[in-house]
DNA sequence: CCACACGGGAATGATC
DNA sequence: TGATCATTCCCGTGTG
């Protein structure tokens, strides 16, 4: 496990409310909506692998083609250090693998090349093969995997199964790859905690749910904007109306996963110091 | 104790 | 043919 140096991490009240900051730290940078480098980062994503967009051919259902107003930034992402903030001040220190950098200023990331997260998409060949994260996002745009799948927040890429219906877009998933044995969500979600290493797709602290790369978002068309798609001042209940019943109301960004299981930490270092340029 | 979700090692298969 | 990634199997842990 990532925690494997710092000290044993549990769940607790004290993530509750915790994951309250988060969501209040994400309001408050909505309100500021004008991050400082959302757009660099944008510029950084268009340099990698725009190449095939997808939301093509699905064999089990129909596409829903994503909302057409989807630019805007998903910036949320960048809170990450005002929740880190948060955790420091309530006393929950980072483990040594946090890069301090992230911690400290990450909105002041000049190099927004170097966005810390994205693993580069194989240069020359593209990959043609459909992936699990391509998938899981055309059955987020598809009302009807509504029932297996879902956005829990669109405005920073997390979504979670349906616990009811997993089992069914896990199946769909491996006809549409054409497995020989039937897909099934255990396995399915150990592709996922691969994707957790690459840092495509990390596990959230809460029950079923994900949360996209917010650059692999970008790569994969943008999320869908809809009204509800902005994060809820205070989303209510457990997990608002969307979320998987009987889980904390509120939750946010795994970023402790996230820097902790970032492979390239050290890539990024080098990278966002202009000298390694 | 049980069911469920989760994490990860390791072997194997498929693709580039 | 080797590298890479996905799939498959399996076992262990944590939680309600």
């Amino acid at each position: 496990m990532v925690l494997a140096e710092g000290p044993p991490y549990k769940m607790s009240a004290l993530d509750t409310d915790i994951n309250q900051h988060f969501q209040d730290a994400i309001d408050v940078i909505q309100h500021h909506s004008e991050s400082p480098y959302s757009d660099q980062g944008y510029k950084y994503y268009e340099t990698l692998g725009t190449h095939q967009p997808l939301g093509c051919q699905i064999s089990c259902y129909l596409v829903t083609p994503t909302h057409p107003d989807t630019l805007s930034p998903v910036y949320d992402w960048t809170s990450a250090p005002l929740g880190s903030q948060h955790l420091q001040s309530s006393g929950q220190s980072w483990p040594p693998g946090v890069p301090e950098v992230s911690v400290g200023q990450p909105v002041a990331l000049e190099s927004p090349q170097f966005y810390p997260v994205l693993p580069v998409p194989r240069h020359g060949k593209g990959r043609k093969k459909l992936r699990l994260y391509e998938y899981l996002h055309e059955a987020l745009s598809d009302p009807a995997m509504a029932d297996s799948i879902q956005w829990t927040d669109t405005a920073n890429g997390t979504f979670h199964f349906v616990s009811k219906n997993k089992e069914r877009l896990a199946e769909c998933w491996g006809q549409r790859k054409g497995n020989r044995k039937t897909m099934t969500y255990q396995k399915m979600a150990r592709a996922l905690r691969n994707y957790s290493r690459s840092g495509e797709i990390i596990k959230v602290r809460r029950k079923l749910t994900y949360q996209f790369n917010p650059a692999i978002l970008q790569r994969l068309g943008g999320i869908d904007q809809g009204p509800q798609l902005r994060a809820p001042a205070n989303p209510s209940g457990p997990g608002g109306a969307q979320g998987p019943p009987g889980e904390p109301a509120s939750y946010g960004p795994d970023w402790y996963s996230w820097y902790g299981h970032y492979p390239l930490q050290e890539q990024w270092f080098s990278a966002t110091d202009p000298r390694h340029l």
